[in-house]
DNA sequence: GGAGCGCAAGAGGTCAGACCACTTAGTCTG
DNA sequence: CAGACTAAGTGGTCTGACCTCTTGCGCTCC
């Protein structure tokens, strides 16, 4: 009997937009990615996460082990980690073992780029959508900012001025204080994707040459924000947020265009990466 | 000589959030997740996808045979497209083949239920952040939507109109509009994080409910909204899709207390899915 | 005794080839 | 002609062997 369930899936038919499609419920096999195995893989991992039998950091059984015990053969245990390797999920090490991930989430790291070189994501669009999460969350930060996350952006604003002279230590003090922004807004969606853009807009570059025209100035601004968050002013903080960055993105830009005129050629940069 | 690199990297020594260290350059072998040859794979599709040989869509040769092509085994080519597979890049078919995605591109689609699992993300975050998303690209779709986004925008007015005594048609309408107002805010990065945080949120689960008691209403607002788009009154269109956001939202909030009043156990919800 | 080298254990990475399961389309049969 | 059957092609899984990397212990040589 083919029962009918509605299914929120991609289809093809309107252009390059999906739709809501009434389907089959046995013709699922399009599922996402997930073959009977490597899907019990990963929800036999989640459910080892949530009862608290594995926890962030944590190393996972070896994989001849691990997979004699969830009896599949190691190969398809592999399938299983790689999938949850590629999303970010779980770090492996080669010798040493496979670990969950912690540190701030991050949705996707690596896909971005490849997205991008799919569907020709341009270097303004990932400012345009940095500047809207970081302004908002600065926004936010004022609103729901705890004392403890107050310091801590008290402490990098300091740590800013008193590294002015090295753009190396500077940089640290500088994602820092944004990240630390990203938690005070209360909500860790909003952090990780911030967090995906940030790392594949710099992907491999270093920055440290756009900031070290005038980290003073860089700094003056920093001490801003903080002052609009900490005394809760978030149409501010997100006003002084958007300029920010607007601003990081003019150096940017400038230094790009710098960079283009010094080499000719312009391999499309270093490491093969396009349009990002 | 242990030459020194900046690299932009996650650590474990802050708290929950990243810093930027200096290591040696060997080091990096604690990379995301490529092994060399997961890595060649990737890059070598890549490479397909941006001379051309590759368009969204179209199928890749078969294993066996793009395997011996590589000059590696069939085992890491399955190794990389399962890679690619788990950041929604390609999709593959039992039976039938393996292709390369296309339509709205999701980042990380299920990566994003896995992490909730992980972090602890909640419903509310997800709207908060459905929220900023949606009506910032009804603000650009304003301000940048071409004639025919609006064509489209005023079709979909209609059928919704036509269809509100049918909630799975006019369901479809629904998320049809919104993706046209992401396709019209030209920002394709912001239309993928809405895609991700959408099919999270309603993931495996049908809002027909939600919807189905005044689709009249609803139909409304969304006529209101295409009319502010229409007349590029981009203020108002971010003002009415905040809104009518908001309203869903707290429709959903609704029918969810409705729900576990009715089932006592409460079995995290179908699928295992939690807290999304 | 301390510094450094070297080896071995243990973890993940790769390989090869066989076999299983699914999809599809063409063919046979009633 | 409709429906069941079959075969070809593609991805899915398994086995078990071997390779490479990391780590730490223990030996050797100052």
């Amino acid at each position: 009997m083919p029962r009918l369930v509605l299914i929120y899936s991609t289809r093809e038919d309107f252009g390059s937009t999906g739709v809501l499609v009434l389907k089959p419920a046995q013709t699922e096999t399009t599922h996402d990615s997930e073959s009977h195995l490597t899907m019990q893989v990963v929800n036999h991992i989640r459910a080892m996460i949530e009862d608290g039998t594995l926890k962030p950091g944590e190393q996972i059984p070896p994989e001849r082990e691990f997979a004699q015990k969830l009896k599949i053969s190691r190969a398809s245990l592999r399938t299983g980690i790689g999938y949850m390797a590629a999303m970010g999920i779980m770090k492996v090490r080669h010798g040493v073992g496979t670990f969950i991930a912690e540190g701030p989430p991050e949705i996707g790291k690596s896909s971005l780029g490849l997205l991008g070189a799919l569907h020709g994501f341009k270097s303004w669009q990932m400012f345009e959508a940095r500047l809207l999460l970081e302004s908002k969350m600065a926004a936010l930060a004022a609103e729901r900012g705890r004392e403890e996350h107050f310091t801590l952006l008290a402490e990098e604003v300091a740590e800013m001025y008193a590294t002015v002279d090295d753009p190396d230590e500077y940089l640290i003090h500088d994602v820092r204080f944004h990240r630390t922004i990203a938690a005070a807004s209360g909500n860790p969606i909003l952090a990780s994707l911030m967090e995906t853009i940030t790392s594949a807009l710099y992907d491999g570059r270093r920055k440290t040459a756009v900031l070290s025209r005038s980290l003073k100035d860089s700094a003056d601004v920093h001490r801003e924000i903080y002052r609009a968050i900490r005394t809760r002013n978030s149409a501010e903080a997100q006003r002084l947020m958007e300029r920010h960055i607007q601003r990081a993105r003019e150096a940017q830009d400038a230094e790009e265009r710098a960079d283009s005129r010094k080499r000719k050629p312009t391999k499309k940069s270093a490491n093969g990466k396009v349009a990002v």
